[in-house]
DNA sequence: CATCCGCTATATCGGCACGATACATCGACG
DNA sequence: CGTCGATGTATCGTGCCGATATAGCGGATG
């Protein structure tokens, strides 16, 4: 439904272009650490994106010489600033209330829930327990697949499997204390002030299967 | 070094024919299900990867009537058997003993593990040992992550990071046991007879950070 | 008994992410 | 003063993936 839009990279960038503008070095060095170990994001994949958020006018080239003049430093190498523009801006609230099928993929929902301080609690909420059916669903195939193949299986590969579902098991614990504590804020009763102070869940700690490298 | 091989899915076929030949779909489901929730493996991989190896000689086109002429049964719907040849039996020999880069990605690491009785225990120290290293690296990675970034980051995010360092941290130790029991098994003390009797590794539990969907 | 649904089975196409690589400029180090 | 390692932008080829097309077949449903 809403836009027809494809990659993860497009949430990535337009999430970061908002809190500052940068250019595609730095972008790539904050979206690999700030976001984790998360997503490599090579360069091959982050410049043909923005190409495409350009064309497409969410994004703009910032010319040099711009409000902090106060630093001309060394040279300008040649760096292009991005912005986001208007239009990315609305593009970016509805990649944000989107609780589609890539909202619930492992690397997409690492990359939702690094923005979740924009999402609003109703959104939050969706793509919450989009993941949780996501990780559920998996969790049930490693079962049966366990059980399934226990004798004919290696034993290694069994050991394995066992692992993965023990992660899975524990996403799924870790994604329902964190439901619960999304609901609880956002409605401490039926009708009542929606009250949206301080939204940081209480910090805990659980065990995920994050794909890096 | 070795033969410049490239994709997971030459190995993950190879070995699976040198159990039994069939047909793509049979190969998809059997790569789907006892290979485990690992990976998905879509026909628009398999088949272009059956050509690749088709055409390198590795695999033969099984005509059909053969030997089991017993059940014609229906009728032969359109069904390509392949089969390995004496080539491709080098070259899963090779691909088994490999213990490059490739074998320690998430995915080449699941596949290396399935096929691990027909892996010399010294190569599968060796592959287990890489993938130690690379998933060690991994751990690094994400502590100083979390650390780095402990207050600008999204407490959303931080608890994601945290879930996964933990899995890691599992994995390591899962490797750590299987490495010990390999390397008792391999060596009983110096200069004694291999004794290849019994190569699984005893039964236990751990958690690990397998990617499937 | 006809039709429709779903499984088996093979095959291709477009999109796109990734790793490698190619350039440049700069700062620092010996 | 030369070279090494960052910074910085950009492209190319390889190859995977999801969707899609086609088609025979078996059972269910009306």
């Amino acid at each position: 439904m809403g836009s027809g839009g494809s990659s993860v990279l497009e949430l990535a960038v337009l999430g970061s272009l908002a809190e500052s503008s940068m250019h595609g070095y730095e972008l790539r060095k904050r979206l690999s650490s700030s976001l984790g170990t998360l997503r490599a994001f090579s360069f091959g994949s982050l410049y043909p994106s923005l190409k495409r958020l350009l064309a497409a006018g969410h994004i703009a080239e910032e010319s040099p010489a711009e409000d902090v003049d106060a630093v001309p430093l060394s040279s300008k190498r040649s760096r292009v600033v991005y912005t986001i523009t208007a239009t990315g801006k609305e593009r970016l609230a509805d990649l944000l209330a989107d609780s589609g099928p890539q909202s619930w993929s492992d690397d997409g929902f690492g990359i939702h829930l690094a923005f979740f301080g924009r999402t609003k609690p109703e959104a939050r909420i969706r793509i919450l327990e989009g993941r949780r059916r996501r990780v559920e669903e998996r969790r049930e195939g490693q079962r049966s697949a366990i059980a399934r193949a226990a004798d004919r299986m290696d034993g290694y590969t069994e050991q394995l499997q066992q692992l993965g579902l023990e992660a899975t098991e524990r996403e799924v614990r870790w994604l329902n204390e964190l439901i619960a504590t999304e609901q609880q804020l956002g409605d401490p009763g039926p009708a009542t002030a929606p009250d949206p102070s301080g939204a940081k869940p209480a910090r805990r700690r659980g065990g995920a299967d994050r794909r890096p490298s």
